[in-house]
This record gives structure tokens, sequence and C-alpha cells, in this order.
DNA sequence: ACCTGAACACCGTTCAAGT
DNA sequence: ACCTGAACACCGTTCAAGT
């Protein structure tokens, strides 16, 4: 009710929205983004091998659109760690929840990271990094002066993602790689440290 | 002379580093390490699709040779930036080279972190990453108290990592991206930052 | 001991149809 | 307008041979 009745057997517009759920849901079964497959994707959805290219040019295109679907969410969960608070502290939570995530998700997050449609970045794709990032450097822009805000907020992103990328290839440890938590707690830890003393 | 003469069309046993040398060429020629494959590596080498299986398990073990010798290559680029020098400097020219390296081989980058064979990465991986992590992480213990040294290596590892990760990726700009040097310049610019005042 | 050739089950993609 | 089916050129891998 509300869309053309009688229809019953066509996906009837969704199955652009059902092709990327596919995608998303394959990314949460292993770290490893190779996995997620045009012909993987369109059996879940319960459609042929050539169905997906009436809503994607190709391949690069349907990892682009699930790696948008990504930084929608990671930007959700760096808003929801800043919680509003004040200064520095939401700034950690930020970085932490940045972790966290990518440790929860290691698939979708290799992803994100990786999708270059054809050597060029959708739109879609740009706007959403772009949106994700904005939280974590208006953050960084509230705490430190003006003119060194833009590289601050650089540095800040390099050091979680550092950590983040570390952390699901495992080269910092079992707990750090397995355990969102733990990834999480790491983070906080190395952004509390000061620099190196002169 | 030296190896046994009158053999002539075999490989004699060069055929395991002419597979590597195949993928390291093959990295070469584009940042996509999902280009390295078994039959293209075997073609390279002049040898048969399945000529590999002699000298390999399977592919993850080619992809972990590689990435072996590629974090040989960081490790012997690490030492060269630090020089010997002295204290901050050193360290400093570390972080350019890791990044310089990372943006002027982006495919054998992206392998090296990424290569686990079949869940598990062989030691011999393990100990070229040790080691090359080992000069770096000698130098910052050589700068800060005994007590918070491994966290502060840590720390910088992930910064330069992240900054590393984050250029080859395209997300900090073009130049980053392509130019070597415009990265480590970068890379030694957020080094020098202070921390956040408090 | 080391390499080859045919075969199998995949994959992305193109083309010609189907309703 | 949206989906299917057959076909093509790849890929990793197994098996049975070849010298």
């Amino acid at each position: 009710m509300g869309s053309k009745p009688g229809k019953g057997s066509y996906h009837h517009g969704e199955l652009r929205e059902s092709l990327i759920a596919a995608g998303l849901a394959i990314l949460e079964e292993g770290g490893d983004p190779s996995a997620l497959g045009l012909r993987e994707a369109a059996r879940r959805a319960g459609v042929s091998a050539m169905a997906p290219y009436r809503h994607f040019p190709d391949k690069d295109a349907l990892l682009a659109a699930v790696a948008t679907v990504g930084f929608e969410r990671l930007r959700a969960a760096l808003e929801a760690a800043d919680g509003g608070g004040e200064g520095r502290e939401a700034l950690y939570a930020q970085g932490a929840a940045y972790v966290a995530f990518a440790c929860a998700q290691p698939g979708l997050f290799r992803l994100m990271f990786g999708a270059r449609s054809g050597g060029v970045r959708p739109e879609a794709l740009c706007l959403a990094s772009a949106a994700a990032y904005a939280v974590l450097s208006e953050r960084v822009a509230a705490l430190v002066p003006a003119e060194s805000a833009a590289e601050e907020a650089l540095r800040s992103w390099a050091l979680v993602h550092g950590i983040a990328s570390l952390a699901i290839d495992g080269m910092i440890g079992e707990a750090a790689r397995t355990d969102p938590q733990a990834a999480a707690a790491l983070a906080e830890r190395l952004l509390r440290l000061e620099t190196l003393p002169r």
C-alpha cells in the first residue's frame, strides 16, 4: 500500500538497497573486503547474476556505494561519542570510537579507505568521508589556535587511523585486533600521551 | 660454473626468487595488491601456471614472501634515514622515510600490512616486520624515559602509519598521494607539532 | 626433484533476449 | 523499465602425467 500494487515478483526499486545491504552483510562475516563480489551480493538479494548491472555500472560502483554507507555510520559513531561534551575528553572519546568502529567492522573499514571506483572516488563517497572527518576536525578546531587547527586535525586523524589500521591488521596484538573495547582503550591511552620532552 | 652444469632449461632453484621478483615488479606497476596473482607471476617468470605450487603451498604464501621482502626494504630505508644521527631529528627523518616508502610503493605497502597467510602470519614475515619496527622503537627508546618508551614508540608508529595510509589512499590530497617528497614533508611537519595545549 | 597440461569451480563482464 | 540466460576470458587449485 502506497506503492503500485499488483507487481509482487519485482524488487520494484528496492534492489539497489538490497544489494548494498547484502554487501554490508558479507563484510560483517570477515575482515576481507575481497569477499564482497557482485555475484555473491546478487545471490543474497535473490536475483540473477546480471541484475546488479541495472543499478551499478560495475563492481567498483557497488563497492563505493557500500563504502559510502560505511562513512555515514562512522560519522554517526563519532557524533555519538563526542556527545556534545566539552573539550579534550570529547576528542579522546571520538578517537576511541573511531578505533572501535574499525575493530568491530574491519572488512567495511578496509573497503572504505580502499574503494576507488576506476581510479576516481565518486562524489557521494567524497561527501560522506568529508562529513565524517568534519566531526573530528571541528572538535579539534574548538581546542587549538585557528592557525594550526587544520594541521592538528590532520594529525589527530592520522594517529587514530594508524592505530585502527595497525590494530585490525594484527600488528599490535590479538586483543587489539579482536576486541573493540581493548582497541578503544589503547587508542585513548595513546591519545593522552604527551609529546617527547625537549 | 659453481652450480651443476648441463641443465639449461631448468630454473635450477631460482624459480622461487624469480616469482618473488615478478611479484615485486607487478606491485610496482600499480597500487592495487590484488593485481599480484599466481598465474601472472608464473607468466612473468616464464613458467607454467602450476610451477609456483612446487615452491609455495598457495597464493597467500607467495604474497607473504613478497611482503617479507617489503619489510626488509622498509627496515633498510629506516636505517638509512636514521643515519646514526642523534636524537629527535633522526626520528623525524625515519618518519619521513616511512611515509615516502609507502608513497613510492603503495601496492607493496598495502600488501605488507594486509598479508595474512590463511589467517596466520608466517614466521619470516613476523620477524621482518619486527626488525623494521625495532629500528623505530630503538630510536624512540633513546629519547624518552624507559617506562613510557613502549607506548611512545607505538604512538610514533601509529602516527606515521596513519599518515602513510591516508596519503596513499588519496585522503590527504593528490600531491601527498603521488609525490613521495611531498608526503614526506607533510609527515615531518605533523611529527613536529606539539600536542594540544592544556 | 621439478615442471607441464587438462580440468573444475569460481569470478566480472558483454550480448541478446524475455516480460 | 527491469530482469534472465548463455557465453567469454579470466582466476586459484587439484590431479594425473611427463623427464
